[in-house]
DNA sequence: CTAGATATGTCAGCATGACTGACATAAATA
DNA sequence: TATTTATGTCAGTCATGCTGACATATCTAG
């Protein structure tokens, strides 16, 4: 591959683990990873009859009760016209519920009911392992990191999704 | 803020890092990082007329010259038929070649064409410096330890994926 | 050499989940 | 009151995944 950046004149202007090969090895594993994780937990979701899209709203909603339709828009980085589709799903399956903000009447609040938490569990229990196993062969000091580069790559985004 | 899990009985049943409340902030940093690294590039691909299915394809290809169908699919984990129609998009275009391997001609060896490598060349450039600067900010040991979770995660699997 | 296994390609149809554009409504705000 | 904001909705389209069935060429085992 090009390696270019291998006779850089400062070893501080590029060290090794910011050679392209490097960069392109977490973005193999990036993308590995997040396709792993996110591939736990479908068979439950398919016996609920509902998508991935359906459960990363879910998911979002349980970590942020209240949360608005702009907030949740603003998470998933779709179209308010995608996401109503997979709202109303949710409504209509009785997993969430979507109330009038009582400051803003404007702003509608999403919050999971009962039904939707449990399913939320259920599939927390099926994703759970994997990340746990993960991270402690990983270890804390290697977990730090890896929440360290990922919230650099989101641009301070991926911080605010968390309660 | 939800501090529900705080207090955790014992620390060595679950240390601090493998509470829920820390596995699901690296899934929401996950989720945000990857968003974030594979939107990199969008307009090029649409000016090329692709969509990200094909530039995952590419990516790959670009990786690992010489890929088997077989292989490829083991990346990407599709069906064939889904990845039929963005192998014929990039040949067609001009983007990647589909040669018999010498050995067993049964086996088509894919590579990017010169054009190919050329589109390959500015999605990197347009994808690099987010990582470049989350890498470097991060500093090389909080990168180690991004790799180490994450193929924990990926479970062997994204080691593979390059050369 | 033949029979089967393997790697690939293709047709046809369907499901999901994105998108754009246009328009409607209620509530807050200037 | 006029405008902006937050949301909802209709209608159509596109991208990308899926299943099932079948064809072809090639390799491998008996």
């Amino acid at each position: 591959m090009t390696d270019i950046n291998i006779a850089e004149p400062s070893p501080h202007a590029s060290p090794l683990y910011l050679r392209d090969e490097e960069l392109k090895q977490g973005v193999d594993l990036l993308f590995s990873g997040f396709s792993a994780v996110f591939a736990e937990g479908d068979g439950l979701l398919r016996a609920a009859g509902l998508g991935r899209a359906h459960r990363r709203a879910l998911y979002f909603i349980a970590r942020n009760p209240g949360l608005s339709v702009a907030g949740l828009l603003s998470i998933l980085r779709i179209t308010k016209q995608s996401l109503a589709r997979v709202l109303n799903d949710l409504i209509e399956g009785g997993y969430i519920e979507r109330k009038q903000a009582p400051n803003d009447r404007r702003m509608r609040q999403l919050r999971l009911t009962a039904k939707g938490a449990a399913l939320d569990a259920a599939l927390w229990k099926a994703q759970r392992p994997l990340l746990v196993r993960a991270f402690r062969d990983a270890g804390p000091e290697a977990v730090a990191g890896f929440r360290r580069v990922l919230m650099g790559l989101a641009g301070r985004r991926g911080e605010d999704h968390a309660p």
